[in-house]
Parts: C-alpha cells; structure tokens; sequence
DNA sequence: ACAAAAGTGTTCCCGTTACACCCATGA
DNA sequence: TCATGGGTGTAACGGGAACACTTTTGT
C-alpha cells in the first residue's frame, strides 16, 4: 500500500512513576540488567504492541507493576531523537504516573526490581531519562495548583499537613499554614470526615477527603 | 538484537499551522487526493523517516510549504490510538507552528494545494484531527498570556491595535483596550519604533517590534 | 464637519500575603 | 508539665478590572 514507502520504528512508552513513600515524594525506578545502558537506573518502560494503543501500552506497564488497572496517567512528550537510545531507534511517548499507597505492593515492585528513590536524591539516569523526569515535574508542578491530581498520591483520607507537605514537596517551597487552609477551605471539593488520625499527633487530626463527585459538578481548584 | 520481538509502527507528524490572513487566524488544511479520507480535510502532515528526528520531521513538512528553516514550532501531543488511521496503523505526534505574513508564499501553498481557513469555520477533518486541533488550540491558549509567543504571527513591526485583535482572536474573548495597553507598556520586550502605520487609520498608529533579546535577557512577558 | 481609529488615567475592589498565638493530648 | 503537631483571624498591600473622553487626519 501507499504508506510501505515510509520506515517504521520502535515505540515504546516511558513512565516517570510517582508515590509517597514515608511522607517522600520517590520516582518507581529500575537498574537495568541488560544492555544497552546495562547498570544504569531508568524509568518503567516497554514497548508498544501491535494489539494497544500507546495509552495502553503505558497502562499495561502500570498494570504489571501495580495489578491495577486504574492508575491516574497522563502523557508527558514524545521523544524522537535519532539516537536517543543507544541500541536501535527507538521514539517514546513519556507519561506520567501518580500511585496512591495502596495503589502498589512491595513484592510485586520488588519481583520486577523497581524501586522507590526519593526525588531529590536520584541517581543518574540513562538515555534521555533525565530531560523526561524534568519535563515531568515541571508539567506536574504547573498542573497541580488548578487541578486536584495531588490526592492521586495520598490515602483515600488524609490530614492537611500531610496535603501541604505534598504540595510544598511538588512546588519545592515553603507554604503559610493558614494561607493553605484558607484556600483548601475555599475549594468545596475538599471535605472534612469525621474520622481522627491520631498517628502523627498526640493531639489528633482530621482526616479530609477529596469528593471528585464534587469537583466533576464545579470543576474549579485553585490551591 | 533483544528488541526484535517487538513491532514496528509507522510513524508521522501532524503539522497545525496557524498564519494571519487579512487580520484573521487561519489553519493551513489540504482536501486529501488520496486514500485513506481522500475528499476530506487534514491538517499537513508527513512520516518520519530514518534519518531525521522525529522534531525535525516537522521541520521538514514546514520547510517544504514555505521553504524556510526557521519557523516556531512546538510539539502538543503523540496521538497513538489504533484505528486512528483507517488506512494503516500510524502513530502520530502532533506539532503547532506559527507562520508570520512573510514566512508563507501563496504560489509555493498552492503547489502543496494548501489552503487557509479561518478558525471559526473549520470544515470537518479526517482521521482524529479534529482531537488535535483542539488540543492544539487549548495549549496556545493557555500559553499565549504568559510567553510571548503570539508575535510569531505578526509581522516584524506591527500596531498595538494587530496585537490586541490576535489576543482577542486566540483568547476567544474582548480585551479592554487600556488595560491591555497598560500590560504592553509593562512588558519591556514590546517596544515603540520610530514609524508609523497608515494604512489602517487616518491618524495613523506607531509601530511596535518585540525585541526578543530584551525578553531572553528577561525571561518575563504578562498580557 | 465628520467619520474612524489612536491614544490616554484613575478608582475601586478583591484576592494574596504576611504574620503569632492558643489548643489538645500522650508521655 | 511539657513537648509536639493541630488549628485559627486579621490587617496591609498590590494587581486586575471597570470605565469615557480627547486627538488626529483624510475625505
């Protein structure tokens, strides 16, 4: 047909993998076992089959790191590059990827070797790995004051310090407590349960609760 | 070598290329001669080839309608569904460019039997071009107010008055026109020339010029 | 003289920021 | 009782929005 004049390549997906571990912002990285780039961390990829579209191509990824199948996603760049990936050319579709606790399970993290690094204590990555996870945080960090994606990293119930600190941890500054309540007070989507969590004070905090229900019939956020 | 198991796509750019055609925006569209969708509108569009990065793909679709090198271009989306060409499995990534009045020659558009339309009176488009131009045109949106990108439709010297009607034109929406020209005089790479413009007006109207070395040297730009 | 676009300041309001102390509890 | 994190209000400031008339000049 028509097209067969033109090459084709492979394509693969990278996904910048996000979760909070012990209250850390980490990236879900791997040390590669093969070549090219043996030795070296990088994000989760695989390549695109024949039988998925590229979206689900980075859903299936998620899916064998996490057995779930609905992870909040979102792509970031395609990377085109000639020799981007030393081996053979390849072009990837980067996304991003936010995991909530209970959205991963240590063992099956471990049965394909990825691990949690904080995210500001990454090792050197390779391939153009590094321009990904740059182009991702600053896509995550112009996106996560009008829009609610931070909740996709917290419990189901959370306390507000533990919202703050994700935010002063996605934007890398300090935030004034007050200022944040008063605009978490504001955005009717956030709501206060009656739960108590008492691990992290004596004191106790309340436990609040994101109600997308909400957000949907006024989709407005501003934090 | 390891990859081998896996597939091979076609792999194509999409060019949405804006121009300002008698004060309108315009999208440059060809009626495709060929199957697949021959009869219907696209937006310009090429295969990656082998030796070029995927970027420079669109540069080459670019550089063959208006024979220039430079254009301002930026990537908005890699579009990878299965069936979004009904001909052949083609992924595609989706560029934006934006031409100045001296960046296109209508006789080079026709050879390519390329067309201007106007934004409000879009003909409906094949394959899932539709999704992109307004994405497209979502990114440019929220783009335009806070990096100076609108320029690249203008000529070198314009009128505030050209200025504030692009703004109006991809904002969807009126400006005050004082408050507008209280943000240029604000915006220190927007700068008064010596000339004047007739043309548009019997009293005439100064002409204006960004100075983009000021803007690199201020990476600051608020309208 | 008049039509048509160019050009020009001020006021008001609201949203953002800065800022410090008391509370409840477990150890 | 004290150490720890939880929770609360107000005042000053600055940026954004609303708003109408005069100027210039070609016809």
């Amino acid at each position: 047909m028509f097209y067969s004049n033109n090459p084709r390549f492979f394509v693969s997906v990278d996904c910048i993998i996000f979760g909070l571990v012990n209250g850390k912002l980490c990236l879900l990285l791997t040390k590669r076992r093969f070549e090219p780039e043996k030795g070296k961390w990088s994000v989760m990829g695989g390549f695109v089959q024949e039988d998925e579209s590229v979206d689900d191509a980075a859903r299936r990824v998620l899916r064998h790191l996490t057995g779930l199948e609905d992870i909040y996603m979102e792509q970031v760049h395609a990377f085109g590059a000639i020799n981007r990936d030393p081996g053979e050319r390849v072009i990837s579709v980067a996304y991003y990827a936010l995991l909530g606790p209970d959205e991963y399970n240590l063992e099956l993290l471990e049965k394909h070797e990825a691990v949690w690094i904080e995210i500001d204590k990454l090792p050197p990555l390779g391939f153009d790995h590094p321009e990904m996870v740059k182009k991702t945080l600053e896509l995550i960090r112009a996106k996560c004051s009008h829009e609610p994606i931070g909740f996709n990293l917290l419990p189901a119930m959370f306390t507000l310090t533990q919202l703050q600190s994700l935010y002063e941890t996605i934007l890398g500054e300090p935030l004034d407590k007050r200022n944040f309540r008063k605009r978490v007070a504001e955005t009717h989507c956030i709501e206060k349960t009656e739960y108590i969590d008492k691990t992290g004070s004596r004191r106790g905090a309340s436990l609040y609760r994101f109600n997308d229900h909400v957000y949907l019939s006024h989709p407005q956020f501003k934090i």
